[in-house]
DNA sequence: CTGATCAAGTTATACGAATAACCAACTTAC
DNA sequence: GTAAGTTGGTTATTCGTATAACTTGATCAG
């Protein structure tokens, strides 16, 4: 009845204790407590050490009808700058609940992405995490409607399923607060987009900022809101049109860290420095490069790990669609100073 | 016989069709050519479109006693900088071969690696990749012993499993190669760990470097050579040095791109600027970083992607434990230029 | 006309674990 | 002394698929 092998089965182990297979279940999966006798259940645990017994899940996961795996579906995702943190919450989180991660990136390609899906049902995941390289909104690919999905750092368009996404308003909110609380009052803002552009990033940001402002009884002056495209050399751009203004900012948010990389080096240019001269403040708390730039800046960080792992709760708790949002917090470092008191 | 369920079986296949689940198994896996005839062979996939029947990996891994999983264990590769390219690199790979990427990050815990372990081998996955976050000497879990490893990114200290890793010597050589080829032969090079360290990125990059020059009759002066931890600010402060020596250097190696960034910010705090006034080669091709300094940052790639698919080969072919240096590839950008010719 | 070959399936079983249902031997209660 | 319970297991079956072994009716060579 049983036979040797490389991986040994439940069988072998019974045989080696002298019991049922079905007892050695009963003793693994600790049922109905005492059901086995003490010394037998030393006998079987002895025999499943000696054999170097491991349970097999496709087995196991057969039998009960749960696989214990959790899909995740990113676009480019795994090579991204914030990279795996997505992945690492959701990992994280899945493994907390004896569950696994199933991840596949597809590159944006969808015959990839077809293929992942048509995997992933295959191994009868529990549910899908479908992540997002940027913060958009978009649509679930229709293949995934039998299977529990929710949507991370990206919005779905038609509210299906669940999305947990930055809160980008509240961010934009939080680092003008910041300025506003240092005593500035003129303080510009670099945008990431077009004011054309409907991503929620920077529409977020710039509403936060907006808001923080009006609610400290400013006024936000066109002139001080410039838009760029998120990258180093619009931030240089656009921070010396700034800083070549009558009236030249005291502070400025920039959408992202690049751009403020390319303010950083913008106020060089000019002889300037922060937080001396101008504070700044950025958004991503990209690590590769704000706490490398000198001084080290101050930005909100999106929170990725946060994220996924509501995500993965979201997807087990099996509730209906909700759309999350997510704070950002603020990190400090040393890009903003107190305002000069105007004499 | 046959159920109505979500997910439908081939006997729900089987009894719709009119044949019996052996045939949808013939058909789905077109065994033997034409043993079933066309008519039934298209009535079944019709059901199977139909039902929107999905095979069940389980029931198959099951029977067929492969699991088409590879693990692939990290130690914090997936928050790492250069993250997922080494996941992304096995997926590929893995893809291609009709397997899947079962991938846990450890976080470095010991306990969490040990579960980690215990999980695949429940999985029964084909082989694992164990991936490190930086080149260096491992040990390999013995837990893994009784199943197909390939270590990436290291090296396997006992070399009982085959490891992939970066040419750190070849790399040098080509970085050092690169500048000699531009006329410079006050070379400088800026390493990223003490002289005592063994890491092999390190020590093989100076070995390069040295090799590079030698090949080109030039003494390497112990003058020109620095040692540093791979931070930015030792790039600044050791830059400055040479740059402050009788004879300064025309060129300087940065054992990697964030000393090369220091760098940067030395010559711009002495009023100089690369290359014009020292060519500048960094290390790691790190894609936030080195594309956009100003000038762009000429560095040397890390073969992230290639490792990983090579990786997935070795363990897939189930070849005798061998070692693969892969290649690292210069990628010009704009901080290297010819040596003024001497009046 | 008959035995052999072949096409096109079907039947039965195994993979390894979980679990419902059953059972034997002892206690215990009255 | 016997019905009822308890203790400590065992047996049989199931999950969904793959496949070896068998069947059946037709075709064909000699």
């Amino acid at each position: 009845m049983a036979r040797k092998s490389n991986t040994p089965t439940m069988w072998e182990v019974a045989e080696r204790a002298g019991v049922s297979q079905a007892t050695v279940s009963l003793v693994l999966n600790n049922v109905g407590g005492s059901r086995v006798a003490e010394a037998t259940k030393s006998r079987v645990l002895d025999a499943v050490e000696e054999l170097g017994f491991r349970t097999n899940a496709f087995a196991k996961s057969l039998r009960s009808g749960k696989s214990g795996m959790i899909g995740f579906i990113s676009d480019e995702v795994a090579s991204a700058p914030f990279a795996g943190k997505l992945l690492k919450g959701s990992q994280l989180c899945a493994w907390e609940s004896g569950n696994v991660i199933l991840s596949v990136d597809t590159f944006n390609e969808p015959e990839l992405e077809a293929a992942a899906i048509d995997m992933m049902l295959s191994y009868r995941v529990q549910g899908v995490v479908y992540a997002s390289m940027y913060h958009r909104v978009l649509d679930v690919p229709t293949a995934l409607a039998g299977i529990p999905t929710v949507v991370v750092n990206a919005q779905d368009r038609a509210g299906l399923v669940s999305s947990v996404f930055p809160d980008e308003e509240l961010g934009g909110y939080t680092a003008a607060r910041h300025l506003l609380e240092a005593g500035h009052t003129r303080i510009g803002m670099i945008n990431i987009q077009d004011p054309e552009s409907d991503l929620p990033a920077g529409i977020g940001r710039l509403a936060g900022y907006r808001r923080a402002l009006r609610e400290a009884g400013i006024e936000t002056t066109p002139r001080l809101i410039r838009y760029g495209s998120g990258i180093v050399e619009d931030g240089f751009d656009l921070t010396r049109e700034l800083m070549n203004e009558d009236e030249r900012p005291t502070a400025i948010f920039c959408g992202n860290d690049r751009t403020a990389w390319g303010a950083y080096r913008a106020l060089e240019s000019l002889g300037l420095r922060a937080p001396d001269d101008c504070s700044i403040v950025g958004f991503d708390n990209q690590d590769t490069l704000a706490p490398y730039l000198d001084p080290g800046l101050t930005t909100v960080a999106l929170p990725y790990e946060q994220m996924a792992r509501r995500a993965v709760e979201l997807l087990l708790s099996a509730e209906k669609p909700t759309q999350n949002p997510i704070e950002c917090s603020l990190v400090l470092r040393g890009s903003v100073a107190s305002a000069k008191v105007p004499a």
